[in-house]
DNA sequence: TATCAAACCATTGACGCCCATAAAATTCCA
DNA sequence: TGGAATTTTATGGGCGTCAATGGTTTGATA
C-alpha cells in the first residue's frame, strides 16, 4: 500500500494528534500494521523524514504497555536533557534513563513495524491470540495487550463514575 | 559485509544521533561487531575518513561502562578542556582524566572493533555470558556488560518516575 | 620460529522489500 | 439514495540482501 490516504486526509483536516484505538494482528514474524491514521500523524510529525528513521518506542513506566510516538516524542525527551550541561553525570544519567530503554522502529512499505523481544516482553504481547491495541494519547500512542488494556479500561470507567458520584451527578 | 546499507539510509534520512540499544556478542578474542545503525553514525561523522583511525573509546567516569563515539566527541572533549583554564589544577585532572585512558579502536572490515582488555576489565565486558550491550547517548555511545545496564536502567526508571511530571503527566 | 594480532572468508539467520489477496471503506454515478 | 466501481488497508507469504558471528589464514614482531 502507499501512505497516501488517509494522510492526505489528515492533512486536510488538520489532524495532528493520534486518537481512537485499534487493535490489529501480530504476525508469526511479529510484525504488526500500525493503524493508517496513526502512520498520518506519524507522516505529518515527519517521522521518517529529516529527523529520524522510524517511530521511538519505550516500555511506559507505570502500565504493561509501550508508549510511541514521532519526532515530537523525540524532541519532548532531547528537550529535557537540553538544559543539562554536556558530558556531566546528571546528564549521563538522565540519558541512559530516558535513552536507554527507547528503541526506534522502522516502519515498512507496507506500514508495519517489528517489536523486539524486550518490548513485547514488558507488554505482553503475543501473550494471547496475538493481536495488539493501539491507544491514541494525543501527542503519542500506545500499544497494548488487548486483554490488559479492556481491565485498564474498566477500571478507568469506574473511576470516571465515582467522580461524577462526588461531583454530585451535575453531568 | 560491506558498510553501506544502514549507512546509505542514514545519509538519506538525516540521521546522526546514536539512538537505541543493540546486545551483540563479543567472542574470545575480545572482538565485538558493533550495530550497524552505530556504524552509519560514525560514518557521517567521519570517524574514518581525514580525521581519526578509528573510534574514540574511554571508561565512563561514573559508571562501568564505556563511553565510544567519533570526531564529534573528541571535538566536545576538547571543547570541555579549552573552557578550563591553561595549567590549572582541573585542567590537569581532567585531561589525564578524559584523555588518559582513551583508546582509539579501529573497526575492521567486518564492522567490528576488538576491546582492550584494560577497557575490558572497566566495564566486566565478557563477565558474563560474553555478550556487551550498546547504548545510544545521542553523542556518543556506551558499552556495558548487560546484566549492569539492566540495573542502572531500572534504577533510572525509578529515577525518571519521580521527574515524570517533567514529561506531560504521560508517563 | 613461536606468538599474537589483524585481515580475510564463509555461514547462517534476521530483516527489509516486494507482491498477492481479501476485506473494508470511500467515491461516483445512476 | 442505493449500489457498483475504485481505492485503501490489513495481513500473509516469498525472496534476496545484509548484518552478526565463527573460523582460518596471513602478517608482523620478538
Amino acid at each position: 500500500m502507499v501512505v497516501s490516504g488517509s494522510l492526505e486526509r489528515a492533512r486536510e483536516q488538520g489532524m495532528d494528534r493520534f486518537v481512537s484505538t485499534f487493535t490489529n494482528k501480530i504476525d508469526a514474524k511479529g510484525r504488526v500494521s500500525v493503524p493508517a491514521p496513526f502512520r498520518a500523524v506519524l507522516e505529518r510529525d515527519g517521522y521518517a523524514s529529516a529527523g529520524s528513521t522510524g517511530i521511538y518506542c519505550y516500555p511506559s513506566l507505570d502500565a504493561p504497555a509501550l508508549d510511541c510516538g514521532g519526532e515530537r516524542l523525540a524532541q519532548k525527551i532531547d528537550g529535557l536533557l537540553a538544559g543539562l550541561p554536556d558530558y556531566s553525570i546528571e546528564r549521563d544519567e538522565l540519558s541512559v534513563a530516558l535513552y536507554g530503554d527507547v528503541q526506534v522502529l522502522s516502519i515498512d512499505g507496507d506500514g508495519r513495524i517489528v517489536v523486539p523481544e524486550g518490548l513485547r516482553a514488558h507488554a505482553g504481547l503475543g501473550d494471547a491470540g496475538g493481536q495488539v491495541t493501539f491507544v491514541g494519547l494525543g501527542d503519542k500512542f500506545q500499544i497494548w495487550e488487548p486483554g490488559a488494556f479492556d481491565e485498564r479500561r474498566k477500571a478507568a470507567r469506574e473511576k470516571v463514575q465515582e467522580h461524577r458520584k462526588l461531583l454530585g451527578g451535575g453531568g
